[in-house]
DNA sequence: AAATTAAGTCAGCTTTATTGACATAATTGA
DNA sequence: TCAATTATGTCAATAAAGCTGACTTAATTT
């Protein structure tokens, strides 16, 4: 399947290896996406609607301005899907209390049963490789994954959790 | 901007900790695909384009079916991108001598130099990452990467690479 | 000879993203 | 106070990337 791993190339391990890194990458982000999208798709909904649930989810009051700095799209692109989970009462709009331009998103009780149903597969993937890695393991996975982030947003991502 | 940081609920800080695992997963898939999204957009590709050729290159002689099975789409959504790379010269197919039903795919010169300067950014960001973490994180990270990667794939990815 | 496999193609559709322009309301700064 | 900026929302037009389902051709396997 895979050719030439002949060791000529002094350079070989490490483009071998940098390699199988993207790779790891593209292969557990795609099976990492593929149950929720399955799920969605029974809604109607695409992976573009669970990042704003699960973000929502996850900030609750959270600013458009901040969604859309965080999934890095347009006002466009978000606009389209968040606008359908307004109108079919995933999340709800409050205008802030303190700068009245601003509009705090929050999820509904049927946003958060949603939220939940499709972050708790994604959620167990991750327990389950976790706990077969053990917690060294999962430190290093956490320390590299950081690396890859671009500086600007390391910061909203801790180093480590709380000790339990 | 995170809200009820109590430590209320007793299984608070495992699903703090899953949670940032997504995130971590999602921050550095999106970093990690911007830089060569923005340098496809140039050639009127997307990202798609870019795991074919990523792909092919990986895998000299790849065939359709095997190239599909990798990328996990349907042959429609395949042929467009593959069609248009072998229209544009960045890939050719030859029929496998063994069995002429199959068609083997090979980058030209231009595809590979086309891989290279896609790949090239990335495995940046990755040595970098790799660099500033250690052996030993790296270790923990391919671990738990492969964790999350379904069963059925994991076999394509060496646990080590310096056992080959 | 029949069944299966590999590849390719058709038509039609959806989601997710883009750019650019513009509108409204609210806040901030000179 | 008034101008500039910010936050949000909306318009139209466009493209990339995926989907389903049906069908064909050629080659191999049973």
């Amino acid at each position: 399947m895979t050719p030439s791993k002949t060791h000529a190339n002094p350079l070989f391990l490490r483009d071998e290896e940098l390699r199988q890194a993207m790779e790891l990458l593209f292969y557990a982000y795609r099976d990492f996406t593929a149950e929720p999208d399955a799920m969605l798709a029974k809604y109607g909904f695409g992976r573009a609607h669970h990042r704003v649930i699960y973000f929502v989810g996850r900030n609750p009051g959270i600013t458009v301005s901040r969604l859309l700095a965080i999934l890095k799209i347009t006002k466009q692109s978000l606009s389209r899907v968040l606008g359908r989970l307004l109108r079919e009462d995933f999340i709800v709009q409050r205008t802030d209390r303190v700068d009245r331009r601003r509009r705090l998103l929050f999820l509904t009780a049927k946003g958060e049963e949603l939220e939940r149903l499709l972050t708790d597969r994604q959620a167990k993937r991750i327990a389950r490789a976790y706990r077969q890695a053990g917690a060294e393991a999962v430190e290093g996975f956490r320390t590299v994954l950081r690396g890859i982030i671009n500086e600007d947003d390391r910061s909203r991502l801790a180093a480590r959790p709380e000790r339990r």
